[in-house]
This record gives C-alpha cells, structure tokens and sequence, in this order.
DNA sequence: AGACTACTTGGCGATCTCGCCAAGTAAAGC
DNA sequence: GCTTTACTTGGCGAGATCGCCAAGTAGTCT
C-alpha cells in the first residue's frame, strides 16, 4: 500500500490522525459526550457500552491524536476535549444534503 | 465488533462517513487539493501517485459520503468539493499543539 | 463501425483495525 | 502489608480497508 504518496508532512499526518480519531462509532459518540464537560473512563465505558480496556484503547488514540487530554484523580481518569471547533465542522457537515446526482452538462450545439 | 454501540441516527453515520471519507492520506490531499477548484480524474491521479482505479475508488467513497460532487463533460470526469467547512476545521486542528502530558492534580493536603 | 481515451467496477491478496479476554499497574482503604 | 477499584496493555482472531491488475463502460474521433 501507498505507493509514492508517503510524503506526509506533520501538518498532515496530525490531520489524518485526528479525523481517524474521530470516525469511528464509539470515539465521536465518546467526542460528542465530552463536549458537555470531562467524563471518567467508566461513565464513557457505560455510554458506549463496549469493554473497558476497549474504551481505554480508544482514548489512548484520541489523545494521541492531540483530541484528548487526561488527568488522574485518585482512582479516576477524566478525559477532556482539547479541540473546540468540533461543533461548528460538525454543524457544517450536517448541512450537507446526503445524495450528490452526477451533474451532466448540457450539450451545447 | 460493535457490540450495544450500533444505534447510529442517520446523521452519525453521516458524519462518521465523512470523517473516514478525508482519514486517508491520498483522500485528505485530494481534498486539499479541490479547495483551490475543480479537477479531473487524470489530473488527481497525478497528485496522489496511485492508480487510476484506485483513485476512482476515492472519489467514489469521498462522492458517496456527501464531499463531493462530479460533472462529466467530454471523457473526463471533474470533480469539486461540496463542503465550505474545511478550511476553517483544518486551521482549527492545526492550532492543536502536538503532544499533550497525562495531568496530575497536586495532593491536597 | 472500429479505435482510442477517460474513467469505473470486480476481484483478490496484503495489511490494518476492532473488540474481547487475560494480565499488569497504580492509587485508595483497611 | 493485602485487597479492592479503576484503568492500561498484550495478544489474538474476525472483519474491514487498501491498492493493484484485469475487464467493463461511456464518450470522442475518424
């Protein structure tokens, strides 16, 4: 796979990374709870309802991405957003009409 | 896979789809690249360095998850981008600094 | 019509991702 | 110290994704 295309550059693979971060099921649902404030590990665990140490891997990821941060209180883990401009892509994103025709232009003769 | 978590509303799936639609290096700079206009099939497959079917398999997934839109005129295949939003995400997760520490808060004593 | 160009689609191996279980770590409480 | 709770990490099978080649389709041109 990727023939001559591996001529990432940070900026990319930081982008790449965090749109992986969020396209799956369980992490945007994890992103979307958090945008109402830090969740802990076993709330986010419940949300999705998925095995712990799978949900643990998932935030491994978000915030290797850079979409996360953590921080430990006593047994706890909590996980925060560190990315605000979810909200206005996603509203974006959500005003696209879901179907494109293949536009065909008229032949002019 | 997807144990309790596959009760996606059409719009989730949406978004995961357009999120997976720009998650690929050739797809993400494809996308990049249409931000400046229009391009046909040929001249994206000399961007990105894959094959022409490959690249076509791209534009399908990227067309089908609502990001893009096609016009045939002649033999060649054009495509735009359907999505105003990109830059605006794009400088936003750029802004993001890289790396993030695991927070501790200091025992209160 | 036949040849050519630009693209799409089918198929298949190679690789990546996902989720569970099991085992490990770290802080709290006794 | 030992136990419990909350979480992380390793490993592995199952399924998804990726990219190439080969074959098919749709216009253009002569």
């Amino acid at each position: 796979m990727m023939s001559l295309m591996a001529h990432h550059t940070d900026r990319t693979s930081r982008r790449i990374a965090l749109l992986k971060a969020l396209a799956h099921p369980s992490r945007l649902a994890i992103a979307e709870a958090l945008q109402s404030g830090e969740r802990c590990v076993c709330e986010l665990t419940e949300l999705v309802g998925a095995d712990m140490s799978t949900v643990s891997k998932h935030l491994s990821l978000m915030r290797a991405a850079g979409l996360l941060e953590m921080e430990k209180r006593g047994l706890n883990v909590f996980y925060r957003l560190r990315c605000p401009c979810l909200l206005d892509f996603f509203e974006c994103v959500d005003g696209l009409s879901p179907a494109t025709p293949v536009l065909r232009r008229r032949k002019i003769r």
